[in-house]
Parts: C-alpha cells; sequence; structure tokens
DNA sequence: GTCTATACGCAGATAGAC
DNA sequence: GTCTATCTGCGTATAGAC
C-alpha cells in the first residue's frame, strides 16, 4: 500500500515538488479534475476517471490511495484556481476603480475558461462542510499570512478615503466584496438556470458574457456614486 | 409494485389533490427534501432518508418507487420555492423601483429560512443537465403560458420607458435580471465560502444579511441613476 | 400501509503477476 | 509503474409476512 500519497511532508519547504509529477499522476489528476467538476465528488465514478486518463482503474490507488484522497487534491487544485488571484488584487493597493475594472475583467475572464468552477465549489462547500479549512488553506497557502483580514481591512480604508473626499457613498467592506463577487460569479455558477430563463443556448450566453465583460464594472461603479 | 406514483394523471385539473397526499407520504416527502439538500442527490441515502421520516425503507419506494423517483419529487418542489413567486413579481406591471425593492425583500426573506435551496439547485443543474426542463415546467406550472418572454419583455419595456424619463441610464434587461438575482441569491448558494471569507460565523452571517436587507435596493437603485 | 428479511449489483479497494 | 483479476461492503430495490 502507499506508492505515494499528496505531499509526502518530507523536505521541508517543497510544496509540490514538479519532479515528483509524474506525467500519469498529472494525467490522473487532470482527468479527475474533469470529472469531478462535471459531476460533484459523490457523483463521480473512479472507473468514469481512469477510463478518462486511459490508464486501469487500479492507478488511481496507486497515486492516490483512495478516491478521497483524489478528491481532496481536486478539490484543493480547484479552490487554488478560483480565488488566489482576485484576492491578491483586492489586497493590493490598487486604487478603488481600477480594484473593481480588474476584478472583473479577471473573473469573468478566467470563468469563462472554467465555467464548472463556481459551481463546483458552492456544491462541494454546501455538501462537505469540512472542506471549508481546507478552501481558507489554499487561500493563506501563496500568501505567509492570512489575507482574508488584510483584504477587508485595506477595503475599509479605500473606502473610508473614498467617502471623505465625496467620490463615492459609504458602503461596508463586507457588503461592498460580496457585491463585487455575486455579480461576477454567479451568472457562472448558476449558468444552467441563466440559461433556461434567459432562453439562451450556449452562443447566446457566450454574448451575455462578452457584454457583460464590457458593461459590468461600470454598473458596479455606478452604484457607489455619492 | 407501485403503491402510489407522483401525480396519476388522472381526474384532469386536479394538481395534486390534497386528500391523496397521505401523511407519511409528506413525512417522507418532507425528510427527502432535508437530506437531498444537505447532501446532494448523489450522496444522499435512502436509509437516511427514512430513519429521519421515522418510518421504514421499504415505504420510500412504496410511495415513490425508486430513489431516482424520489429525488425528482424533491426537485420539483424545491424548483417551486425558489422562483415562482419572485418571477410573478418581475412579471408583474409594478413600477420599476418598487419591483427591485419587492424582490430584494422577498428574497432575502425567503432565502434566509432556506438557507440550503439556491446551492441544492445551483448544484442539480450543474452535475443533471436533464434536470433543466423540468425547471423550466416548474416555472411554467402555475402561469397558463410560458412566463419567462413575458418577464423579459415587461422589464424591456419598463426600462425603456425609465431611461426616456431620465430615471435611469440605459441596460438590457437580461443584465438586469441577472445582477439582480445575482446579488440577492449569491450570498446564500456561497454562504459557507462567504462566511470563510469574511470570518463570520453564522450568527454574524445573519446579521450581515439583516443589514443587506436595510442597503441592497438602494445599492442596485443606485447602480441605475443616469 | 407498514414492517422484516433478503437479493443483487455496483463501485471502491486490494492482491499479485508482469 | 502498470496491468488483470478478485474481494468486499454498501446501498438500492424487492419479496412477502402481518
Amino acid at each position: 500500500m502507499r506508492g505515494r500519497g499528496q505531499a509526502d511532508g518530507a523536505e521541508a519547504g517543497q510544496t509540490r515538488d514538479a519532479s515528483r509529477d509524474s506525467l500519469t499522476e498529472r494525467r490522473i489528476l487532470d482527468a479527475a479534475h474533469t470529472v469531478f467538476l462535471r459531476r460533484g465528488t459523490a457523483g463521480a465514478r473512479m472507473q468514469e476517471i481512469a477510463a478518462s486518463a486511459g490508464v486501469n482503474q487500479a492507478l488511481l490507488h496507486y497515486y492516490f490511495r483512495s478516491k478521497d484522497g483524489l478528491s481532496q487534491a481536486v478539490f484543493r487544485r480547484a479552490a487554488s484556481q478560483l480565488f488566489p488571484r482576485v484576492i491578491a488584487m483586492l489586497a493590493s493597493d490598487t486604487p478603488l476603480e481600477q480594484k473593481v475594472a480588474g476584478v472583473v475583467q479577471l473573473e469573468l475572464e478566467q470563468l469563462s475558461r472554467a465555467p464548472y468552477l463556481p459551481g463546483y465549489i458552492i456544491s462541494e462547500l454546501n455538501h462537505h462542510p469540512d472542506r471549508v479549512p481546507q478552501l481558507v488553506a489554499a487561500l493563506t497557502a501563496m500568501t505567509p499570512e492570512d489575507v482574508r483580514p488584510k483584504v477587508l481591512l485595506r477595503l475599509r480604508r479605500q473606502l473610508d478615503a473614498a467617502v471623505k473626499a465625496g467620490r463615492i457613498r459609504r458602503i461596508a467592506p463586507e457588503q461592498f466584496l460580496v457585491n463585487l463577487l455575486s455579480l461576477c460569479i454567479f451568472p457562472f455558477a448558476a449558468r444552467p438556470m441563466m440559461m433556461a430563463l434567459l432562453g439562451l443556448d450556449q452562443r447566446g450566453f457566450d454574448r451575455f458574457i462578452d457584454r457583460r465583460r464590457d458593461e459590468l464594472a461600470d454598473f458596479f461603479l455606478g452604484a457607489l456614486r455619492p
């Protein structure tokens, strides 16, 4: 048993040494990513992953030891795709208006290419509360300490300053953040629902998003005007 | 086999005759609702539902014939909880500004009491594309014909009129609708994510929503100002 | 209608050859 | 490392008594 678990923990400081990521391990992880995101963790089948990776089912266990191990690896990877870049941008000292435009740009771009991502994360977190700490870990992994309070603090100061300067109306940083993320992420998370509601096919949805890319930042900044 | 399927279809015009909803059937459906929403369709276990309903597992099959049958019944019920009231409000001839306030009020109120609902619907629709038609059916069930085009048409006319009157800036009805729904629904759909991001516990989240109830409509209407 | 007991298949996991 | 073959257990579903 145990061929290669995820993160042996030896050789401190080496997070995921690339030389140990064998080609097949990567192929398996890619396949698992696709299948888990489409079917959800509970609905995914090891056999489908194996077939999709072009290998045998026993190999999945060799590399990841169990379905749970594999699903955790996929979740970590997905979590690290969804957030860090936006968080980094929000925590930076970019001016407020540019932050909004940047986040919109970044998120719509990214999610257009990974449309299943938000729905997957949302599902997992709802059905599997013990994944929440893993999400937090994924957030703090790229930075020395926890970025979350930093984001809110930075936003609060920027918002206060902008209010004092008369550039925007008062808004709590939490509401600011959730509003921005809602407008960016929800259309993708609820894509099938939105398509049904608006009577769009895939092409129509893409055009809808294109338009959104142009207008959303203006909409949001418009709401902030005094 | 087959004790009582859902909707025998006899006696035309009778949708879900209450007298036929035996008490135990309702108890089972309630339990199933809870379990399916918490664990997702694939993750739910018939045994847990039976225990939660205080009956034997065989009874579930007696009333709903299979897990799939039961899950469909739950989905229909959930879908009919999430949308119809908002849709009805949006399709009405209420003035635009009141519509916004009304939708915010209605949704935040409703979702505070059924926080798992949006996440469940989103998950199901992502993992189970063949559920989309069922959602549409749930929408059109309460009205003679399909309401969806009606909503968009009504919104478009109202928005056009308001633009001409100089009350708002131009916005496509699709963007208007998705923005409004995003801001209302996403915080609940992604509740665990938002709680982690903002560092809130359940109580903190409730206060966050309370505040939102007061401010969200203003935020949205603020974005529409010319 | 409601129960107990049981059949059955599927999917995750292991053994062991190569 | 990668495969084939096989075990095991769990979860759905049915049979049949009451």
